[in-house]
RNA sequence: GGGUAGGUAGCGAAGUGGUCAAACGCAACUGACUGUAAAUCAGUCGACUUCGGUCUUCGGAGGUUCGAAUCCUUCCCUACCCA
């Protein structure tokens, strides 16, 4: 493998990044790799607890590819032996606790949403329990002794934690040096993750150091991601992202919800859009947002799905925004010929529960043929050709009778 | 080990025997407006309902009372102070 020049390669690397602890160190193993033609080893953590990957981790997956795009070495550590032991106080409960089974599949589930972005061929796997479940408790002690308490608190969320009085369980100030053996274990160059990581990973690059590493990690972070809500991370628990294995009609509505002033940014760190679609992008966004909006949707979907998908549905969404109804809905069988506009709508999903559809139909969120249906008792006749529903401003579905 | 303050709907936070399915704020949802945006305004926001009501919720379990989120017992959990 030919690896390019150091400010060729310098250049991508800095792209988009955040910060690089530190350049020159970065420059350096560079500048060693070119000599000995030893790809850089980059490592890349990944939480099996939540295997379902949005834009938001597409930015730090990005940066990844970069470094495959040069020649180095991508490694995704499935942190499964932190999520099998998960937060046992019960406090944290997005952190569920895991059986081993289970954070091998969210594991493989997980690598295969990564491969939308990685060179697959390339990736290597490796699972953190191989080696943090081998360590014994005298191991942990001696890890636990390379670091102090003080240093441990000057992490921001810890810091804030303990001066509000909020609860900080020992174990929790045991991941970031978990996360740290990871980096001895691997011996990696350069460790990714977005800037909330920053902490955990200048951790690991010092206990690499004391674990006798002379060169110890270069510590890369990017930016997190805004929601579609414009102001908190993205994440499935919000509502606000947009996911890798979403069906293109959702991918594609969900997108348009972007705000104007991230849709640039979106673009650009998620990788979604080559250069020149990133700078007629740019352009528009100033020119036409609404266009560029949907641009982007239709960058995104045709990135996910290809651009077959995505004109389809960017059709779908000039069709709607004129009032129409898309060409393709989803179809929600019925073996009668008659069935309760309630449980139509509970049967194709746009309401949870008969006092939500309830509301819905009473509040005007239900039209059928440009005709709002307010009344919540009506039954519905339903024939083969179907009858089409929209839901709110963008749901659609056709009830057809089987 | 001792003491103090707490645990209320997705989150934050009122409520200290009946008028409490529980104020208020945020989030969410629907409508109007619009660019399928933002902002704004209006409404909704436990479940079921023959729309009269009915049922389940205020850390868990018991109890007192005609009646409990509110009082008692006990258990669990959290923070802080003292040791």
């Amino acid at each position: 493998m030919n690896f390019p020049s150091l400010n060729e390669q310098l250049d991508l690397i800095k792209r988009n990044a955040v910060e690089i602890i530190s350049e020159d160190d970065l420059a350096r193993k560079i500048e060693r790799s070119l000599k000995t033609k030893t790809p850089l080893k980059v490592k890349l953590g990944a939480d099996p607890s939540r295997p379902d990957l949005h834009l938001g981790h597409a930015v730090v997956l990005r940066k990844l590819r970069d470094f495959q795009d040069l020649g180095h070495e991508a490694i995704l550590i499935i942190g499964d032996f932190t999520a099998m032991i998960g937060d046992p106080s019960g406090r944290n409960k997005t952190r569920p606790q895991l059986s081993l089974d289970e954070t091998r599949k969210h594991g493989e589930t997980y690598f295969e949403q990564a491969a939308k972005i990685l060179d697959k061929s390339r990736t290597t796997i490796r699972y953190n329990s191989d080696w943090l479940g081998r360590m014994s408790f005298a191991d942990v002690i001696r890890l636990a002794s390379r670091y102090t308490v003080a240093r441990m608190l000057e992490r921001d969320d810890f810091e804030k934690r303990y001066k509000s009085g909020e609860p900080i369980s020992i174990h929790e100030l045991l991941y970031p040096l978990a996360q740290a053996m990871d980096s001895v274990e691997l011996k990696n160059d350069v460790e990714l993750g977005g800037t909330d990581q920053k902490f955990n990973l200048l951790v690991g690059r010092d206990i690499q150091r004391e674990y006798g590493i002379a060169e110890p990690q270069i510590c890369i972070t990017l930016p997190l991601l805004e929601g579609t809500d414009g102001v908190q991370k993205m994440s499935k628990s919000l509502d606000n992202y947009i996911g890798f294995n979403q069906p293109p009609r959702e991918m594609f509505q969900a997108t348009l919800r972007t705000p104007d002033a991230l849709v640039e940014k979106y673009a650009r760190l998620t990788g979604v859009a080559t250069d020149e679609a990133l700078r007629d992008l740019q352009r528009l966004v100033k020119e036409n947002p609404r266009q560029a909006t949907r641009q982007l949707a239709f960058l995104v979907v045709k990135f996910f799905h290809g651009e077959e998908a995505a004109r389809k549905e960017l059709e779908a969404s000039e069709k709607i925004s004129q009032g129409g109804v898309p060409d393709d809905i989803e179809e929600v069988a019925v073996e009668t010929d008659s069935i309760a506009l309630i449980d139509a709508l509970l049967k194709a999903n746009a309401a949870s529960t008969k006092s939500e559809a309830r509301r819905l139909i009473e509040q005007g969120g239900v039209t059928m043929n440009d005709e709002k249906l307010t009344d919540a008792k009506l039954e519905l006749t339903i024939d083969a050709r179907g009858t089409v529903l929209k839901v709110g401003k963008r749901k659609f579905f056709k009830i057809v009778r089987k």
